[in-house]
DNA sequence: GCACAAATTAGACAAAGTCCAATTATTGAA
DNA sequence: TTCAATAATTGGACTTTGTCTAATTTGTGC
């Protein structure tokens, strides 16, 4: 894994390294993904840049976490229909989804092996393989 | 795996089965999706129920795909951010996934085995484990 | 037919995310 | 520096998916 500092200079060399200009809000969002805990939506990366002034536009948070994204800087996460999660972690992983609470743990890919997955058609190549353990509290009052 | 007819009466019967009184709007969406093609969207299957005379309502399509879930009788697909699909197969799959055009395939789970799942937290019951290959054309236009 | 419960409905509403045209930053060159 | 060109950001309107509610309709047993 790229050991990553959350201070402004490495966010910035981080952000060049690929392709991306350091601007003031793309770095303030970085460090919020790179920086606390993991698994954030757009929403609540909008909350966090903005906790201290209003600085960052809704419309900006969209745009740089598709940039992001594209860029291979983060992952999205598509566990819960309501909205998307994004990963700072782009090592190969997947994860443990509580269904009660919507929290997300990683699972390290590399104690996990699967087998048997069938030959893609031809012409197509694997771009990811997503692995999804859904949890929740043992005894749910629901009977 | 369940052997499903398409027919009115075994739709009746299968609604029954799982507790749900078989009204005219849950077996036109029964047959919707036990009769056609996989993974359909809420719109999707709106549409399709309408497609002769409208006769069903956007509330009752979502109310009933609910219902569904909660009876075991389909099962949610959370591939795509932008809504969910639902699959009348609940045996244990997979899925392929189709970034390009949105389409999904099953992966029978059969075949396929998963080793070194990590334990999960005392109190905590696996809900389902999801595999999701997600792949696109070889060579797309974006270097 | 009557009363009661269950299902359906239209349409208002909410949340996530996109789009656009106008403004503001940033950059490189002179 | 200053300027011009380009890139990024912005508010707000908009779209889409899905939920909610109060009122109506349907169905059931008697």
């Amino acid at each position: 894994m790229e050991a990553i500092s959350y201070n402004r200079p490495s966010l910035t060399a981080l952000l060049r390294r690929h392709g991306i200009a350091p601007t003031h809000q793309r770095l303030e969002i970085a460090q919020v993904l790179f920086g606390r805990c993991h698994h954030l939506s757009a929403d609540q990366i909008l909350a966090r840049v903005n906790e201290q002034h209003a600085e960052t536009s809704k419309a900006t948070v969209y745009n740089t976490l598709n940039l992001f994204c594209d860029r291979g800087l983060i992952r999205e996460v598509i566990v819960d229909p309501k909205r998307v999660f994004y990963d700072p972690n782009t090592d190969p992983h997947h994860h443990l989804y509580n269904v009660d609470t919507g929290e997300i743990t990683d699972i390290h890919a590399g104690a996990l092996s699967v087998s048997g997955l069938p030959e893609l058609p031809p012409g197509m190549v694997t771009e990811g393989v997503d692995i999804i353990v859904r949890m929740r509290a043992s005894s749910p009052s629901v009977g």
